[in-house]
DNA sequence: CGCTGTTGCGCAAGCGTTTGCGTTCAGTTT
DNA sequence: AAACTGAACGCAAACGCTTGCGCAACAGCG
């Protein structure tokens, strides 16, 4: 049926042993040889089977990649940028997608990975639990989004101070009713909307503002949920003039809200995201540029550095650069006379 | 080092054959034993090795996906969908992501995937050529995105019908001079703009509306490519007053190009999309929806049909529904005075 | 009480590679 | 010419699981 090493060898007149280190490339073999078995291997169309070679090598040239919601943008992008390292470098990709809490949770118990990868990336930081079930693994790991976590190589941005630099932002242009659509996610371990909220607390306290818990609202990281959460923020007795929004997704969702209230952005709510989307320019959201493809590959690269060297390559935690990308959804709040 | 099935057969005093039919739930292993074998194996922490169960077995469990793009949110989320029905059926997704036409190419050649996948469900329609390799593995075949093609279950919409509602719809409304953003993709063979294409031609024909080639444009289904296209667009003698784009992200990028050209939309310009993008109902965007992640589970439980009877189920062709949904985005032609 | 069937389990032969070690042999050194 | 290299290759034992077959043990039957 299909054609094994076997084959080749016995159509070469060499062993098995052979046919498999010429085509490793590895040494032992002459040239000669090894060219009649590269041209026979492929008039023959043989392939090695992956398993029998993880099985006897222990290698598997596969690495696992969670991600929570691949259909998200953010994390479709970081995973298309780490794939691409990955497989120039030789390495096939198992792709988790763990949409639900449930599929995260069968996941991390039944650990399906085991034995079958050489490396696990993870999109999303995971708890304190998950990462002990993944360290079990004894392989490399990385992951992006979130902050540092011992064991793995993570490479992220600082939440902190790109928070910051948005809703100073707001502040500088003369906003005092600064509401914020932040996303938990249900996943409480989290560190990015965490440490979103304290920057958002802090440029506030410093500020001088008082913070009025009335203008947090849960925007689940969805474009619907930012929309339901502006809807809240709306409701309330003395609505904010500016919105910052914890993701592009959700600040979509909150200008759509708006508009379906007649609101005029930024007229009367000023409104700014996080992620720097593909569609904020179309949009002229401003927002909070990361490199997230940048992130995936770095994470991808860092990860192929520890398969190759063990020992010599430890874990270590990167930061890239952000900056605040100013468009048209940001202005000074609309004299509207005393309030 | 890790745990084999070997050290749970001697834990449990059996045979490692016992443990295997056990954990997989064979007849010839009594309630007892099978109680006590599940229960250490869990102590113990042990999981089957992929490897060896499959080259035992010959099923890798494996499903191989290829898509163009993971990023691109269309692709993204029948990526999603596909991969909870196929993890919920318990098999694990290889994903090879093909963004460039070397590694696609490099793909097709190298066939990374033989003998490591039980199926093959391609996001877009391969062409004749790479039809043929991956007809040579010897496994079930889906694809989506695209027309019939023999040995593969496809599912896909009626492109033809999709695109008729939206011309028509800007004929009706009074739009006599109707530009198209089209996506060739660099990929000749895929018949989605093809068909578009002459549904469009179709459409004009029928309304006695005389084709100017000069109101064709290429977007390369991306938001850049639109905004390109658009220019193009605008900058002939006599520009369309109302656009179709075969994706949404080109439509999307068109709009930026009308923004920046001062130009009101749907005042000066009516646009309209294809796919019913997850913002395009922010936007206000009118476009072609198609169920999109139906479209990648339907695929998806259709190849594991076929993964389960073998001969019973022959590959067929199924057209999911689609609807034109107007926004804001269209609107009659301004009256500009005589032209 | 022997006979046939059934149930529960172990034996051992694979599955297709990789890899440590042994062998051959041509070429180089004393 | 003998001894000694090293390169090139083959042998065979893993790797960890699946599965056909055989063999007890036991139940049910006449």
């Amino acid at each position: 049926m299909t054609v094994s090493i076997t084959d080749v060898a016995r159509a070469t007149g060499v062993s098995a042993s052979t046919v498999s280190r010429a085509l490793r490339g590895q040494p032992g073999v002459s040239d000669e040889v090894r060219d009649r078995i590269t041209t026979i291997a492929a008039r023959l169309g043989y392939t090695a089977s992956r398993s029998a070679s993880s099985l006897a090598s222990g290698r598997t040239f596969t690495i696992g990649v969670v991600v929570p919601y691949v259909g998200r943008w953010f994390f479709g992008t970081v995973l298309d940028a780490a794939e691409r390292v990955f497989s120039a470098a030789g390495y096939d990709v198992l792709l988790y997608n763990l949409g639900s809490p449930e599929t995260r949770k069968r996941f991390f118990t039944k650990m399906p990975v085991r034995k079958r990868v050489d490396a696990v990336l993870s999109l999303l930081i995971p708890d304190e639990e998950e990462s002990f079930a993944l360290r079990s693994l004894g392989v490399p790991l990385a992951t992006t989004v979130g902050g540092p976590r011992p064991g793995f190589t993570v490479v992220g941005i600082d939440d902190h101070a790109g928070t910051e630099s948005a809703v100073r932002h707001l502040v500088n242009l003369g906003h005092r009713r600064i509401g914020m659509i932040s996303g938990s996610s249900g996943l409480q371990h989290w560190t990015t909307p965490v440490e979103r909220r304290r920057a958002y607390l802090d440029v506030l306290a410093d500020a001088g503002i008082e913070h009025d818990p009335a203008l947090e609202a849960d925007g689940d990281y969805t474009v619907e949920g930012g929309e339901r959460a502006m809807m809240e923020l709306l409701a309330v007795s003395r609505p904010p003039t500016a919105v910052f929004a914890q993701s592009d997704e959700m600040a979509m969702g909150a200008l759509r809200a708006l508009r379906r209230h007649r609101l005029k952005v930024p007229d009367d709510v000023s409104v700014v995201g996080f992620d720097d989307h593909e569609l904020a320019d179309v949009i002229g959201l401003t927002t909070v540029a990361q490199p997230v493809a940048g992130q995936g590959a770095e994470a991808a690269r860092l990860l192929l550095r520890q398969l190759d060297e063990p020992e010599a390559e430890p874990p270590r935690h990167v930061q890239m650069p952000i900056r605040l990308v100013l468009r048209e959804t940001t202005a000074p709040p609309y004299p509207r006379g005393p309030q």
